[in-house]
DNA sequence: GTCTATATCAAGATAGAC
DNA sequence: GTCTATCTTGATATAGAC
């Protein structure tokens, strides 16, 4: 057992607060609109202090999707072991229901699709790559063998199936539903799920 | 027939050339990453003069999405005299297509969905709100049409349907499939057409 | 590593001459 | 209305003391 000092132990409980207080800020106000005063504030702490932690705003975000992927593949791992999950397609389907309920809690990081500067402190993050390519291929596979088993259409391309479940983790349809008052946060989730995977399905 | 002077002629031309160069800013960078300035130089006019037509940079994005909205009216009523197109639902398929269309060929407006500034000039704008309406009312009675004749799934709220087809115009999927580069841009559209029908339809 | 105070800069918006 | 030059602000990032 490693010996971690409790001044070790401080610093990063600090880390697991900016890194939280970052996700939130990130799921409620985009990256764009979130400021590193914001952060600072809402954890407490100097913002010079913050630039101790982490370099940059974009590593900020990029601590907050290291998050999320480490979140989502231990719902992957806790899905291959769940025998009531035993198809792939239901494990999909399982996932993506997490994702979804992830956005409406509002804990899903939101980052702009273009922001070039993000991209690429996201691309030379190591860490957030090796976790985006484990999760494309644990969910690929789930893929294709929910392509053999017929249960997905065949003639879709894996990526193509991959990409729309992907993106279903920054649906505005979801948030827009959820605007409109008119219906729970499982009904939203049911109903998308539900048109989402009749078009996936065979 | 209305006299209309040479002069009066160069300005309302030269407001077609500066919405057409924020519509093309606005899809290729996004709001946030659009700047004034990059404007003000693909007109080729100083920024200052900018300021003149549109009295910020929320109205300058108001404007191209009034553009947008404009000649997403035209289409349906393109649509609506389309004999070859005699069911609501292909008519929404058309639309949808249309749509995503204009978005891989990098002429859909993005805008952030959390940007409160830009959110409240858009509420605040009559002729957009206008056009918004004025669509959503058009393609409600085509969603509803689609499900009276028992082609669209009714139990779906038609909101839902409705919103999911609006977002087909922000589709990450899209771009992600392009930039993959192993698809044509007929392909692309094709393929995620069919998924999101089929999830629609009964 | 934490703080206060400050540097730096990008970008929205405006002043004032023509 | 158009221009050049400038104002102003908000936000990233850093200096330097403790």
């Amino acid at each position: 057992m490693t010996r971690v000092s409790f001044k070790t132990q401080m610093l990063q409980a600090r880390e697991v607060a900016i890194v939280a207080a970052v996700n939130r800020l990130l799921a409620e106000k985009g990256f764009d609109a979130m400021t590193v005063d914001a952060v600072a504030a809402e954890v407490g702490i100097a913002k010079a202090s913050l630039y101790k932690h982490f370099d940059s705003k974009e590593a900020l975000a990029a601590a907050a999707m290291i998050g999320v992927l480490d979140r989502a593949l231990a719902q992957v791992e806790m899905l291959g072991r769940d025998p009531a999950q035993a198809h792939e397609l239901d494990r999909l389907k399982a996932l993506t229901r997490w994702t979804m309920q992830v956005q409406l809690a509002g804990e899903m990081p939101s980052l702009p699709a273009q922001n070039s500067a993000l991209r690429a402190a996201l691309i030379a993050n190591k860490a957030y790559i090796d976790r985006l390519m484990q999760l494309s291929d644990l969910m690929g596979a789930w893929i294709v063998a929910g392509q053999q088993a017929g249960r997905l259409d065949a003639n879709l391309p894996p990526e193509v199936v991959l990409y729309t479940l992907f993106a279903k983790a920054c649906d505005p349809v979801l948030g827009l539903l959820k605007a409109g008052g008119n219906y729970s946060d499982d009904q939203i989730i049911e109903m998308l799920l539900t048109t989402c995977f009749r078009g996936l399905e065979r």
